[in-house]
DNA sequence: TCTAAAGTTGACTAATTTACTCAGGATACT
DNA sequence: AGTATCCTGAGTAAATTAGTCAACTTTAGA
């Protein structure tokens, strides 16, 4: 699992979704205005989103996007993974190609880092799009 | 925290120190070889690293870098932050001037990632010199 | 049926970050 | 003295990320 803005954006814009969505379609323009995130950028992450199924789009005037799911069935870890394409994580024992050969302590810290992966994987996992907008009510009660 | 292959060359570099170090300093070129990693840059990390007093040097012929506490007194997160000069999370509230302004979607998001960020942050707290160093010999044994 | 609003797609560029190298010096052991 | 080592700052090249664009298709509604 790849950490970088991009993710953080997809997030954002899901979450501008899910609060934003009745019944309409939402377009991208308007999460752009509302987020402050570029349309073209915005393009590029509804692309993968989408053929990652975590979005439906309607063509044409009044057309826009809604969620496949309900927000509680959303888990942020599937909308990261969705436009961070998944970076393999390198393999020691197999493929002799590049891997550690025998260097104990780089292989070590490979499956250190791989522990992390998952540890983060965890923490993705355990939160939905619905968590993140109950966050949002509380943060705006505050 | 960040977390690049300079933080992993870290750990690797000074598990290796941790391993080989026994009342003789050793030098960077003995870990270049072990590790595979060019002495230029094993020279930047261990700036560093002494710099955040996590190794001792000594100069001259001979001279080489020790480790300044015991293993099991190392923790991680001090050998991946003392290599990534830290970064500034960001805050939302104090300073409007490129804070979140209302956006709350974004600022949700913030406190999202600086959640991940203890998180991991924990991950490495957990985690001693000392652990890495047992985990390596229960692989050798494998 | 025309037009405008929207998504679709692939390619492209700019900016930033990361990884890595280098040169020239200082220090201390033998 | 000579050599092995650390010390330091500067620099470069590669990779990644962020962001832009143009040309298209589709659909709703006037």
């Amino acid at each position: 699992m790849k950490l970088t803005s991009k993710g953080r954006y997809a997030v954002m814009a899901m979450a501008d979704l899910a609060k934003n969505e009745d019944s309409r379609p939402v377009s991208l323009k308007e999460i752009s205005l509302r987020q402050g995130i570029s349309i073209f950028y915005l393009e590029q992450l509804f692309l993968k989103l989408k053929l990652n199924s975590l979005v439906h789009s309607t063509r044409g005037s009044r057309g826009g996007y809604v969620l496949s799911n309900s927000p509680d069935q959303i888990k942020l870890s599937s909308i990261i993974s969705a436009v961070n394409e998944e970076v393999e994580t390198i393999k020691c024992n197999k493929n002799s190609k590049k891997g550690c050969n025998g260097k104990f302590a780089k292989c070590i810290t490979h499956s250190l880092w791989n522990e992390l992966s998952t540890h983060i994987n965890l923490f993705f996992e355990r939160k939905s799009l619905e968590d993140v907008l109950r966050k949002e009510k509380n943060f705006q009660g505050e």
